[in-house]
DNA sequence: CATGAATGAGTCTTCATTCAT
DNA sequence: TATGAATGAAGACTCATTCAT
């Protein structure tokens, strides 16, 4: 599993910052990367300088140029790449066929809230929900390989619900309905965080005692 | 005695005005903020080029400048401008005492649903989000503006909740999962509407069937 | 003699600010020339705005181009009517047959002290240093019409010069020696004065006493 | 897995860089300040045109943002770069203990005449004296590294005359009127000289026929 | 005569992209 | 591969000039 990027890739860095350090192959592009979700998080990506991505990255300019044919391919390789390891796991949570729905749901929302918030993930989507609108083939992608898995992902779960433990109809009807806190939870949070904190842990709770309305389990 | 300089060798002028039609005091603005508004939410704060906003409002390139200072203040204003109309009616459907709480909500959903998806409001929350982050003195006056009243009026009607019809505790909490499918609705017409388009309308009577839980009448 | 422009012109303004007073004919031209001196004087021809000229005069923006077809006009007009008044004196500084020569001499420079420094003159002279390489039939005219009569002036003085009290015959082949260090005085005051004041009387006396070399008296 | 976006439908690139003709390091910084010199020189520094610079120093407009943040900036660095190199050579005239001060004086006046009239330097100090005001700290560098040092070493010179060969003691109070005529020549080449030529040459014999007013020789 | 809103050519500055090294 | 100097198209903003009122 590669999440959790860590802040400084394994190998020491030598004492002196300028040393040119021989990096391993595919270190550079992941640094690039790393970078450019930086940098396109903070500006957006029309106000992106590649000379930040650049010198975040500790590459030249030029280097870029070497990974990725240009600006608008290293947007969308870069959102790419974040999102796809997050895919397996999100098969993994709906395909259990023995967890009970609502368990399921909830191991749906636990995942997001460790996974997603607080992650690079959640400046994906924050880029996804920015600037998809801009990028119709990177919004392609997210449709086809991440929100049409999770919705059916959740239609999977709410499928196999035969009592009424909750709204499981209108769940299938409108899967969205699920990850609809969690966008806002992801859009407050680069919006409106510094004028009012947003407990997530507890909005979720909060929204799974809605979904559930009672008969699920208090979340711990 | 005012003696003559020799006559000055008529050179090109550098620039002229052309005869403009004289419009009504306020109507360019107005034009203005009109084309600002789709431009800005065609490309973004930072892609969109004034040319085309002036271009789209009729107007020469110079003539923005007789009405906002740089582009950063006509977009600041344009969202304010957009946003301060809707508030008097939002304020309104909170203050009603005697409407039922299930009513309220079913109210301020409906509101949401005509008035703002398919009008220029749905474009504004769309930049609220996308560049919001990136405009703190926007986000603040959404925030205390349209945000804050607007969970205010949610917590109101709330409170006026004696039985168990909903979950008003935790509505009462979190009065943003109200919101959330709404938010959700203008994201996803936003970036995956061409491909999966949303019933909005349907949607937000599923919201509804949650929330309620079947307490609440069904929605026609 | 026009000179010492009052600050406001005689008749006192009415309380409101706003008030359109009725202006004597001329009036208004006479505000734009003294606002166009300033403002040029402040920021050269290239960066001073009509604008601030017209704004200064008290005038609206098109008002100035019912007195001046442009901008360049209007900046030699206006040089050229503030040195208009001055010419009438410099030549009877010159023709006074009966002065003695050093006298004549000592005449000019305290007419320069006086009715130039400090005075509005002093800006013109300035302006014509700073731009009359840009503005040739301006630099022609002062040539012609300040410049060629001064050194005239100069010239005919020192050939009444009989005796050797000061070196008549170099004066009278570069004049300009005269005139030096006024110029200098006015580029210092401009350029240098607020990291060494000058004093320009008594570089003026200084000059004297070198030009008579102790022929002549000390001044007081 | 990478999974493969389809292809960016090929846009023409909205600019790039052409084969540039590498040169010696400095080169071109030294092209740049001296083709500034003369477009500033030309048309003062607010009617510059950086796209006139730029295409006579034979680089692209861009490039001067290499070298320079700004117009302002490349304007100041330009004039004091020029500055520089002169004023060891001026220290040096001062420092000669034993040359007689009327010796002195005449070599300065001669540096003057041979490395200042005909050179870049002359149309620096015809900035400073157009823009000088405009530019405070270019004025402040020119008065401490240049005026300041030059007065001083007039002083200096003036100093070691024990007879009175000259007005030593007006030089001493006011050392600007051995430069008088240097800036006046300067100023009427710039203005005056296509009306009337000037002989600098032989108008700063004459200043040292009044300054030394017969005990020097005279020039050659 | 006077006004000032409107115009649009012109200029500084930025930054994605290229390529000699 | 990697670099970073160089390029030049593009865009924000200014301001002299015009003209309907």
């Amino acid at each position: 599993m590669e999440s959790k990027l860590p802040e400084k890739p394994a190998t020491a860095p030598p004492a002196g910052g300028k040393a040119p350090r021989r990096r391993a192959p595919g270190e550079r592009q992941e640094a690039i990367l790393k970078a450019a979700l930086d940098v396109f998080s903070e500006h957006g990506f029309a106000a992106a300088r590649l000379d930040d991505v650049a010198s975040r990255a500790g590459v030249a300019k030029g280097t870029l140029y070497l990974y990725f044919p240009d600006k608008e391919t290293l947007f969308e390789h870069m959102l790419q790449g974040v999102a796809a390891p997050a895919l397996a796991q999100l098969a993994r949570l709906a395909s259990a066929d023995t967890v009970p729905p609502a368990a399921a749901i909830a191991a749906l929302l636990a995942f997001f809230e460790t996974e997603v918030i607080g992650t690079p993930r959640e400046k994906v989507i924050r880029l996804i929900v920015s600037e998809g609108a801009r990028f119709p083939r990177l919004a392609k992608f997210y449709y086809e390989e991440v929100i049409a898995k999770g919705l059916a992902a959740v239609r999977t779960i709410a499928a196999r619900e035969n009592h009424n433990n909750f709204n499981a109809e209108a769940i299938s009807r409108f899967p969205q309905l699920i990850f609809a806190p969690l966008l806002l939870s992801i859009v407050w949070r680069g919006t409106f965080q510094q004028f009012e904190p947003l407990d997530v842990s507890a909005l979720i709770a909060a929204h799974k005692e809605i979904l559930l309305h009672g008969h699920g389990e208090r979340n711990p």
